[in-house]
RNA sequence: GCGCCGGUCGUAUAGCGGCAAUUACAGGAGACUGUAAAUCUCCCGACCGUUGGUCUACGCUGGUUCGAGUCCAGCCCGGCGCA
């Protein structure tokens, strides 16, 4: 691995892929399995560092795409990195801007998700590439070929190009301490076909990343300048086993420092993907599981071997009035939460929990005070840091399963 | 007392002969998985099992009309002006 990193495995799920351990980063270490906190244009939306430091947060992950289109990613460099930048001490990561080709493409103006209904993904919705050659449809915001991805900046229409060499090099500007090869994340309800090209296009795309990532630190190193970041290759391949597996194989293959699963699942059965993939994938290196953030979907991507994950669903749904607890997520919005002037979450050890009511969080968000979305983020995020937090421990302690069983069997029973 | 203007779904508005009736807010519910997201979707007169049907509705009472928030008359209430 690069300098200033490592990865140390602690302990074992017994019969199964997950391991908690430490992965150490130039700027700190991160106790695995964790949850990595959604910060895309360089904060977590709602909150001051301190008290995303409040919630157990150990890391954050921003955005290669959003942070090049605004401030640049010159500007973030010369505040001193997007850590320095954003006044976050700890690790960071940036994810190098391929999800965004799905999001701004193929998922343009629907609000899709890439975690899809088994029943409801059959090939050919509106949306899917028309051909390979021509990708994604017109009337995105992007085009993709082989080479790259053009683009246009949902903010004000003016037109990009992301190639991987050119992710890697705003990536090495943004000095995230962990950064992402550039991949193509196709939409859920792409042909096979076209999985399999978009696959085998993210692994030339992952070769030119490393090698671009190679070229830049040995250059920076000639200035001394001491840059040390560790780069993790996309496997992709959708909910297909052979490509799943064809995928591990390749990107597993090459000299990265760790690895990222992306793309698209099915609901409900996306352990079996990582599974597939986590089996190939070399033990000692670190894993991140992109996007991914349903509460059981946590239990078996630790349980099959993922090390890191990250999701906006806390902190986007913690806005929305969402509220985890251990029954269950509730919407504090609802009439029956106006006079309940408990906890929202009796056994949560939160700043929000400690302090505040349910019948006050409501009162907040039917006003529409900015303070409900810093106490909603709170509460979110520390619970789906606890959580992962408390798998940690119940891996090191041998009772994972037990855990797993006690904590889901509570849970949904709002 | 006279003159003008106005009274519509919780509130504010639209409507000028064929609407259970515009829009906004409020209210009710749902969604959100590498953040175009402090966002989006649905419901919001009552009843029936949806498409749909039945009833009750635009201050009150009558009238004109096949048909009336919509036209006419009287009344009630509010605002403004003149006495």
């Amino acid at each position: 691995m690069q300098d200033g990193f490592s990865f140390k495995i602690e302990k074992k799920i017994s019969h199964h892929l997950g391991r908690a351990g430490v992965l150490r980063t130039p700027h700190g270490e991160i106790e695995t399995p964790a949850f990595v906190s959604v910060g895309t244009k360089a904060t977590v939306k709602a909150l001051t560092p301190e008290q995303l430091k409040s919630t157990g947060a150990q890391v954050v992950l921003a955005n290669t795409f959003h942070l090049y289109l605004e401030p640049g990613e010159k500007t973030v460099q010369r505040g001193g990195g997007v850590g320095k930048f954003m006044g976050w001490n700890g690790p960071t990561m940036t994810d190098s801007g391929g999800f965004q080709v799905f999001s701004l493409g193929a998922a343009f103006g629907l609000r899709q998700s890439k975690i899809v209904n088994k029943t409801h993904h059959p090939a050919s919705r509106t949306r899917h590439p028309s051909s390979i050659e021509e990708g994604i449809r017109s009337e995105t915001l992007v085009k993709i070929d082989d080479d790259g991805v053009s683009f246009r900046s949902p903010y004000n229409g003016s037109q990009h190009r992301f190639t991987p060499e050119r992710s890697i090099e705003i990536q090495h500007a943004l000095g995230a301490d962990i950064i992402f090869a550039f991949d193509e994340c196709a939409p859920p309800d792409a042909l096979k076909e076209y999985q399999r090209h978009a696959m085998a296009r993210t692994h030339r795309w992952a070769e030119r990343s490393l090698q671009n990532h190679k070229d830049l630190s040995a250059y920076s190193h000639e200035l001394a300048r001491k840059k040390s970041q560790a780069l993790f290759g996309i496997v992709q391949g959708g909910r297909h086993e052979d490509l799943r597996k064809e995928s591990a194989r390749v990107i597993g293959g090459w000299e990265f420092d760790g690895f990222g699963i992306g793309g698209s699942f099915d609901k409900g059965d996306m352990g079996t993907a990582v599974r597939w993939v986590n089996e190939i994938l070399s033990e000692e290196k670190p894993r991140h599981l992109l996007g991914i953030g349903g509460v059981p979907d946590l239990f078996s991507a630790v349980e099959n071997g993922c090390d890191t994950f990250d999701c906006v669903a806390p902190t986007r749904e913690a806005r929305t009035g969402s509220l985890y607890t251990r029954k269950g997520r509730i919407n504090i919005t609802n009439a029956r939460f106006r006079k309940d002037f408990s906890p929202l979450d009796k056994e949560c050890e939160c700043y929000t929990c400690k302090n505040f009511t349910r019948a006050y969080l409501a009162h907040l968000f039917r006003s529409r005070e900015l303070l409900a979305y810093s106490l909603a983020s709170i509460h979110n995020l520390s619970f789906f840091i606890m959580l992962v937090k408390n798998m940690r421990q119940a891996i090191l302690d041998g009772k994972f399963v037990k855990f797993k069983e006690e904590f889901l069997h509570q849970y949904a029973q709002v």
